[in-house]
DNA sequence: CTTGACAAACTAACGCCGTTAGCATACAAT
DNA sequence: ATTGTATGCTAACGGCGTTAGTTTGTCAAG
């Protein structure tokens, strides 16, 4: 009984949404065909394996996570934008923090979907700092310390690992966002 | 054929190296069990099982990369002490990225190691912040950022998320621990 | 010195997992 | 109408963590 109307798409999408909801454990081959009534090995007349499904989740991850980043710090610039930009990251972590560690993983695997996903996450990032008076070097420097900080950040604070004091995290966050844009305004001057 | 002598430590030991060497997929009770020439299910009557096991071996961990740091701060202060520490932090986490990844999969599973591990963790930050004239709750904020920010950025390095540029990813590096020096400082004249 | 109890290692099995090979069927093109 | 191909199926493989139940070496008590 072939011709169910499956196909790659619409595995991706499923398979988004298991992982979304329950994490990567939730979405087993099998789990994931019985969201789609059909059986595992059918899955791989569309996909090739495990790897290239997570691939492409977690590049649709990125997608998402851009987009709202971009949505954010639309008609924003330097500090504003910075706050915008972190703080819709942090939003979609905590919303989605297993789409979060899916994105993350992509890399792990050497997946072909690397460079895409690589560039889709830096194009917010590099927009905002576009309002800078940057050099190109500076430029790069300072998209890896937001990127290290944004995702450390969400990362500890996701696992509890800044339930130690009472202290507001979103206080910690943001104070390490302006020491950033101090670092910046700091930068320009050279 | 009981007593060859097995016990939870060597189990640990064991467990720890097959991490280090292969990641989390190298160490499954089958090849744990043949590395220390036992059958599998002989480990359950010393460790309650991977969860358990795994907590012990990110605890260790944990208590390995402190005692780098501690050391390499030994005797140094304010932004010195903060390069050491980080340099530290960093140097561990290339050297050791499995197991740095078995100390963040702690909390996950929400293991009974956490609060010692958190203790452990935080124990050379603080005494790095100790030499910085600060309040309180400035503490707590900043060793959130400084964690943050050395874990986001091993982790990007590492899973080769900064390799889009030639710029030596150290002077990312230290431009980051320095920006937080200079945010430490403006925060002691407040 | 024997005996009995305990701890530790064993075998066998369960139900998961990702993945593959090979078969059957429904549709598309001829 | 026939053929080809894409698609879904069943069955199976080897691996995983884990458990139940069994054997056996060791050590203490009698």
């Amino acid at each position: 009984m072939p011709k169910k109307g499956l196909n790659r798409d619409l595995i991706i999408d499923a398979a988004l949404r298991l992982v979304e909801k329950g994490g990567p454990t939730a979405c087993s081959m099998r789990e994931l065909a019985d969201a789609l009534e059909v059986k595992a090995a059918s899955l791989y007349n569309h996909i090739s394996g495990m790897d290239d499904l997570m691939g492409q989740v977690g590049l649709r991850a990125a997608q998402m996570r851009a987009q709202a980043q971009l949505e954010a710090i639309r008609g924003k610039t330097r500090l504003d934008a910075l706050l915008a930009l972190a703080e819709a990251y942090h939003t979609f972590a905590m919303e989605h923090p297993h789409l979060d560690r899916t994105i993350m993983g992509l890399q792990r695997h050497f997946s072909p979907v690397l460079p895409q996903a690589g560039k889709v996450t830096m194009e917010p990032i590099l927009q905002v700092l576009g309002s800078y008076n940057l050099s190109d070097d500076a430029k790069i420097h300072w998209q890896r310390i937001l990127r290290s900080v944004m995702h450390g950040f969400c990362v500890h604070e996701h696992i509890g690992g800044f339930s130690h004091s009472p202290l507001p995290v979103s206080d910690s966050y943001r104070l390490a966002i302006r020491c950033i844009h101090d670092g910046l305004t700091q930068a320009e001057s050279i």
